[in-house]
DNA sequence: TTGAATTTTCAGGAAACTGTGAAAATTGTA
DNA sequence: TACAATTTTCACAGTTTCCTGAAAATTCAA
């Protein structure tokens, strides 16, 4: 690895908790460095500073690509690709949100759905539908939650952030002026 | 595996999903299991159950038990020990993300203070501190608002939650009105 | 079309992780 | 204290995942 000690620091860093979170440590280092990287980098740059082998970077970059994590551009007069993180990290999060949702917790909520359908008589299966249905609701409404919130113009997100659970004072003024909504119902009850 | 259908397919599920977040698929499967289980069960029965060595069951509960996501309790006249899943879902996610946290958002954190009091000359160096600024700076404020809001009684989380992006017509009556925060400076800014 | 540059695929060795049974340790009771 | 019940530890065999180098495929310029 040739790249300065504090870069250094940090992609060891993600490739470890890469590895944690079920993806592994050379997609981890590859997208670390891309993510601090001032350039984009083409494949040897990366083997080169991460001291992988070629080919394992070419999986690496599909398996990012495959999570839309990267963008890919060329330089005029050089046949390679060159790779590297969006700019916006808020866009970077909302990805691998969406990513996230669309591989884990949408078939996860088929799963649960399809169970919830069943027609079960014995009191075990009785019981363990109604843990799955707690369970369904508690996913698809965080879930569907968090889609809409991502929705917001970041500036409006941080400033919503930034009032934590202050923000339960704005939902009681709400019970008590019944302005705004004006009593309809809401999404996803 | 003696299991119903609908249990199995629950459990199954929960194993393969599990080995996508770098959990085994044990640990998984005794969770699951456990969660939808009527009664607490002691480790041979959930050994039995699932179909894994006693011994397997063993190490999967003490990882639980690290997690505190597990419950341990006695029968009157039996040694044994019965384990069982919280009732209460909400608490069951709040002491996951917790842990979550601990493990691996706060380690992460550090590394990134620690990145950012270092005092670099190239101008690699400084592109990729500010780019761990960033990163720095939406995990702490993500992760605090989280916990901010997780205080919040269930009932009022699930109502601010079912507003979805619809409390951005709050804010806007915030800045309107300058009712309530007269204008204190927010947390963690 | 050819061929050099580049990327991708893939078989198989290396490394990491899992799950087991046997043995050790702990716990509770007589 | 002794001992039976129960839990935990641990070495190792089995399994999965990772990573590589060699070969195949693709791309593009001439």
């Amino acid at each position: 690895m040739n790249l300065t000690p504090l870069i250094q620091t940090f992609v060891l860093h993600f490739g470890e908790m890469g590895s944690r979170w079920g993806i592994n440590r050379t997609v981890g280092q590859i997208y670390a460095l891309l993510y601090v990287a001032r350039e984009p980098l083409n494949a040897d740059e990366i083997a080169e500073a991460l001291g992988f082998s070629r080919s394992n970077v070419s999986m690496g970059l599909k398996e990012l690509e495959s999570w839309r994590l990267t963008r890919v551009q060329h330089k005029p007069g050089d046949r390679r690709e060159y790779f590297s993180a969006p700019e916006d990290i808020w866009a970077i999060f909302r990805t691998l949100a969406e990513e996230r949702r669309k591989r884990e917790i949408d078939p996860t909520l088929s799963m649960l759905r399809e169970a919830l359908m069943e027609n079960v008589s014995g009191a075990e299966d009785q019981h363990a539908q109604q843990r799955m249905r707690e369970m369904h609701d508690l996913i698809e409404l965080t879930t569907n939650w968090f889609s809409d919130v991502q929705r917001l113009e970041p500036k409006n997100l941080v400033s919503l952030m930034k009032m934590g659970s202050r923000v339960q004072k704005f939902l009681d003024l709400k019970d008590k002026l019944k302005l705004v909504t004006g009593g309809k119902s809401p999404p996803h009850a």
